[in-house]
DNA sequence: TTGGTATTTCTAGTATTTTAGAAATATGAA
DNA sequence: TTCATATTTCTAAAATACTAGAAATACCAA
């Protein structure tokens, strides 16, 4: 999962499906976003898919891909883990209180 | 960050260096522990030092590398804030109480 | 100074990833 | 049925990453 959020055109997909959650964005207006070509953009999407990142589901001709929450969830709980719980490397309080970037 | 911790090896270097925070571990340590060839594990520890995630000091002929606690924070803040705070995609206990894995 | 240990740098082969044009497929609308 | 739109699959080139043997460098101890 680290691997398919380290390249930035799949960290800015995940953002972009974070932001619609939980109805997601059909292809079209994700490619629209972020201006990649069609192809590229669907290679993307299937490996954010393959890595439990994201899923799909079908209406009528368009494809429907939203953040998978309990992936998420789990990336987090990994890292937290192993940074607060196993190690006391990082103090809990400043995971939450940090103030959001752009 | 998320492309550095996404390589096997260098998650295994990273997980073993938060074990041993704040002292860290030399080089021949970690060799031993992971098994990795010494020049193929010298350029997974330029990359993490490239990514901030760890640091070095010297003490006569050994370098000990360590984990970076604020690269670690500033990561986990971010997929925080992303998850919980942008979006409430993920709910923030789950987190905090999930079950250490290993 | 010599030798030994620790680590990096040089070099390069191999594998993987990223990218995207073009064609194919799928679906719905008129 | 025909056309338009949505998306994937095929194919392949280019870039990047991973790996590691061998040599070089750094440092200490005796």
């Amino acid at each position: 999962m680290f691997a398919a959020l380290g390249a930035e055109p799949r960290l800015q997909i995940v953002r972009l499906l974070l932001s619609a959650h939980p109805d997601g964005l059909i292809v079209g207006d994700l490619q629209t976003e972020l201006d990649i070509p069609n192809s590229t953009l669907s290679h993307h999407l299937e490996k954010l898919r393959m890595e439990g990142l994201v899923s799909v589901r079908k209406d009528k001709q368009w494809l429907w891909y939203s953040a998978n929450a309990d992936a998420l969830q789990d990336l987090l709980a990994f890292l937290y883990a192993e940074c607060c719980t196993r190690s006391k490397v990082v103090e809990p309080v400043k995971i939450t209180s940090a103030r959001a970037r752009r």
